[in-house]
DNA sequence: ATACTAAGTTCAGGAATTTTGAATATGCAA
DNA sequence: TTGCATATTCAAAATTCCTGAACTTAGTAT
């Protein structure tokens, strides 16, 4: 018997849902159904009440999701034996993306106080590529980053935040539709070098005919913001930075169609922790 | 983690051998000592102390074992919450070769009796050869038989007895060397139709000129150790078998050089029994 | 109702792990 | 020291596990 199958089992009874955990857990949906569908093999039992979505815990279920916390709770103090460090300890070199410190850093570093005691940090700031660039050099230890569709190298990557890019356009032109704004306003683009200044670039240039405003390229955030409060232009950011620095005279327009979405996760090398100062680190970023 | 390896480790631990755990668990030694290694690795711990033989729990290996205990008591109660029938229960036929049954069949009726309250057993007892055919064909659920080379079939076999061969000769032959009786005394020859039977034909055509006296059948153990007891020849059997017989003017002489031992196993269609029936059924025939 | 969407299942191939048998090494005992 | 039983190593074979694509289904919006 797996372990790791009865931990998919646990995680999944209490996010309630395949999708969540194997997002957790850094792999498919596919392979979370199908080690579930192992132990209820192996029991020959029916874990889940499949005519329910998302898939509820039967009786027996619970009974055997009690029994593999058991097993789990007593194989994690057999890890607890191990030799190696399983905690974090030492020094770290984090790398986080510009738009993504402002936000993460403060939090980080309170958890770092209050919960790797062993452990001190240096950080630093880049685009992503830089960062990615430098983890797998091993200049750095670890590094938030923007996902991007591109190679995924040796790295693995663990979601940190999932952001929803909105339009910010001043309030007077709020209940327009924003493929009318083009015409009217400038874009202000943040620098397309980065790797959220990529996603953005490729929906513009995708969904609309250029405009005849003659658009801005910024590497500010908080000063696109500041011109979209003044209503000298619209942009298109992550919900939680438009929100950081909007005024009042700034409406927030999410988008229609297709969700775009910036995907901020911690890039680290394959096997560069153990498994337990990973999951260590990985908590220092919240929820 | 894998709970078959730590199972593995507390098998060792208890029996103090990597061979005896393989032959206990129906696998190679060289299984034995991977998994305990894939376990040292994924603790970057040492468990056994290899500068001994048979190799010694280290301290540490201690308690990995202890807590390897609790993991598995855990999921033993995780396999009973199992929607499938894994105690031994309903209307089993059992064959057993005829030259085991005599020393077997009683204990194990008084096993089950006391061990196996919801299973009844028919018996019947055949060749070896027929005995496998019939639990191939699934007119047995397994049969106690002499284990040859012989294709393994579709079968599953765990080793109940290991017998030694020795020979039987009156006391007054019983200084000389055995080699030399051929010429003087007649070879009591049990059937070679039979897995043992053969097994005996073939070390005696093997080792020996053939002897000038006329060499004897018999279908009975009983009979033949009657004749060596009277003095009419000699024999090569089964330890425990010539002891049953033997009076004072039998002496029994160990082979010399290449043990030949004879396996009593119980053979079993692969996955006709769950784990834990199976396990329940093999303890029926005691140590 | 109908169609849509998000969530799970299934399946086949490919990747990773485990098992095995042969060859080799090592401790213990004579 | 040899002899022997036992354990380790190694590479091939068997098995298990994971993945991505196609498919199904429950809940929801139209």
């Amino acid at each position: 018997m797996q372990t790791r199958a009865l931990h998919t089992l646990v995680r999944v009874s209490i996010l309630g849902s395949f999708a969540k955990v194997a997002e957790e857990m850094n792999t498919t949906i596919s392979t979370v159904s199908m080690q579930i569908k192992a132990i209820e093999e192996q029991l020959s039992v029916e874990i889940f009440d499949r005519s329910h979505r998302p898939p509820k815990l039967t009786p027996v279920g619970k009974a055997v999701c009690e029994k593999a916390k058991l097993i789990l709770g007593a194989e994690k103090e057999l890890l607890a034996l191990s030799g190696q460090e399983n905690e974090l300890a030492g020094n770290f070199r984090i790398g986080f993306v510009a738009t993504a410190s402002v936000r993460l850093l403060p939090d980080f570093l309170k958890n770092a106080q209050e919960n790797a005691l062993h452990a001190s940090f240096e950080l630093e700031t880049a685009l992503s590529e830089v960062l990615e660039a430098r983890v797998q050099s091993g200049i750095l230890d670890a590094a938030v980053v923007t996902e991007s569709e591109r190679e995924r190298s040796d790295l693995e990557y663990h979601l940190l935040r999932r952001e929803r890019l909105m339009f910010a356009v001043p309030k007077k032109f709020a209940d327009q539709p924003v493929e009318a704004l083009r015409s009217k306003l400038p874009f202000l683009q943040f620098n397309p070098g980065s790797g959220i200044g990529k996603l953005i670039q490729q929906h513009m240039s995708g969904s609309s005919t250029t405009g005849n405003k003659q658009d801005i390229v910024l590497e500010s955030v908080e000063a696109i913001i500041a011109c979209v409060n003044e209503g000298l232009g619209f942009t298109l950011l992550s919900e939680p930075d438009i929100r950081r620095y909007a005024s009042a005279t700034c409406g927030i327009v999410p988008m229609k169609t297709d969700e775009l979405v910036r995907h901020l996760s911690l890039a680290i090398p394959k096997s560069r922790f153990s498994d337990g100062a990973r999951q260590q680190l990985i908590g220092l970023f919240g929820e």
